[in-house]
DNA sequence: TGTACATCAGTGAACGCGCGTTCACTGATGTAC
DNA sequence: TGTACATCAGTGAACGCGCGTTCACTGATGTAC
C-alpha cells in the first residue's frame, strides 16, 4: 500500500489517485468513488488529491480516460483486423465482457459523464465509433455503413448494459458469450424483412 | 400540490410518493430521488414515507414498476402489431423517445436496479423480452428468433443509452429519429457476411 | 560546495450539507357493543 | 344512535454518517548565486 519511499511528497499522487479510484470501482461501483475515499486509499490526507484534481469531476473524468485507453486494448486484442463474422463476434464479446468484468468503470466511461464531459470523453467516444466504423466497414461492406457501425456499437453495449443490471442472465460465463455470438450472427445474417 | 381535504391523515401516500419520486427524477435525475425529497414534495413529514415504504430501495422498485407499465403502454400505442420493418423501426424509436424524454426514470428502471430487484423488476423485465420476442417473430421469421429479438432490444437499449449519455448526438430531435431507424433498417436488411 | 529562499505538495481542522433511519409521540379514523 | 377503545397514519426531534470543499499551515524540494 506504501510507495519505497515513506516521504512526505508522495511522488505520484496523480497516478495513485487514478488507481485508487479504480480500484474502488471494482469494489463498491462508482457510489463508492469519492475524493476522500480515493485520498484514504492512496494513503493520503483528505484535502491532498485537491493539489491534482480541482474537483471530483476531474478526478472522475481522468479515469475515464484511462479506461478509453485499456477498453480500446481489449478490442484490438480481441482481434486486430476483423474480417469475418466469426471476428466481429468476437470484439463484441471482448466489448461485453470488458462492461461486464469491470462495471464500475465502464458505467463511470459511459453513464457518470453526461453533465461535464470533456474534450477527452468526447474525443475518446469518436475514437470508438470510428474504430468502429472502420472494423465494420471492413469485415462487412453494408448499404449504409455508417448505420451498419453505429447498430453495432449500440448492440454490444445494449447487450452490455443488459446483462450488468441483470436484465439477462450473466450467472455463468459461457451463456454470456453464446448470446453475444449469437445476437451478433442474427443481426448480420438477417435476411431482409418479409413481403408486405 | 395540496390535496382537496387538507386533513392530518393524507389519503393515498403510497401513491403521492410515487408521482413526487417521479416528477423528481425528470427534475434532477437519479440522485435526486431521497426518501426525504419525496417527503418534502408530497408535503409530509420526513418519517411519513416509512410508513409505506420499508426502505428507499422499496420505493424505487415501486417507481420502476410503475415505470415498466407506461413502457409497455407507450410501445404499444407506437404501433399495435408491427408487420413490417417499417413497423418495427415506429416502436424502436418509441423505446428511445421514452428514454429521453423521461432519462431519471429509465435509469431507475434498468440501472439502478441491479442488487435488490424484486421479483416485478424481474417479472416486468421478463414481460418486455416477451413482447419483443412476439412482435419481432411475427413481423421478422429470422433463424433463430430468440437471438432475434434479444438483439432488437439490446440494439433499442443500446441506441437509447447512448444518446442519454451523450455519446450519439440527441441535440435535435429528428437526428435520434432518424439514426434509430436506420439503425434498425441495416439490422434487418443485413445481407450476410462476406465470403471468406 | 554551501546557503537563502521561493515554490510546491502535503496536513489537519473545520464548514455545512443532505441523507437514511429510528423513536416515542399524537391526532384521526373506524369498529364493537 | 352514542360512546369506548383499538388501530392506523402521521409528527418532529434526534442519531450518526460520509461527503465536497476551504483554509491557514508546514515540511520537503530544488534552484540561484
Amino acid at each position: 500500500m506504501s510507495t519505497s519511499t515513506a516521504s512526505y511528497h508522495h511522488g505520484d499522487l496523480a497516478a495513485a489517485l487514478i488507481r485508487a479510484a479504480m480500484e474502488l470501482l471494482e469494489e463498491g461501483g462508482s457510489a463508492a468513488l469519492s475524493i476522500r475515499a480515493a485520498a484514504r486509499r492512496a494513503g493520503v490526507s483528505k484535502a491532498a488529491p485537491y493539489r491534482h484534481y480541482p474537483d471530483r469531476q476531474a478526478l472522475l473524468s481522468a479515469v475515464a480516460a484511462v479506461g478509453y485507453q485499456e477498453l480500446a486494448e481489449h478490442l484490438v486484442a480481441a482481434h486486430p483486423a476483423p474480417q469475418t463474422a466469426e471476428d466481429l463476434a468476437a470484439v463484441a464479446v471482448a466489448y461485453v465482457q470488458f462492461a461486464l468484468q469491470r462495471p464500475g468503470l465502464f458505467r463511470v466511461m459511459f453513464v457518470e459523464s453526461s453533465d461535464t464531459d470533456g474534450p477527452e470523453q468526447a474525443a475518446a467516444a469518436g475514437a470508438i465509433h470510428a474504430y468502429l466504423e472502420f472494423v465494420v466497414g471492413h469485415a462487412f461492406p453494408a448499404v449504409d455503413p455508417d448505420a451498419m457501425s453505429t447498430a453495432m456499437w449500440a448492440l454490444v453495449h445494449g447487450l452490455a448494459l443488459l446483462h450488468l443490471d441483470g436484465k439477462l442472465d450473466a450467472s455463468a460465463p459461457g451463456i454470456v458469450d453464446d448470446r453475444v455470438r449469437a445476437a451478433v450472427h442474427a443481426t448480420l445474417t438477417a435476411s431482409g424483412p418479409p413481403a408486405r
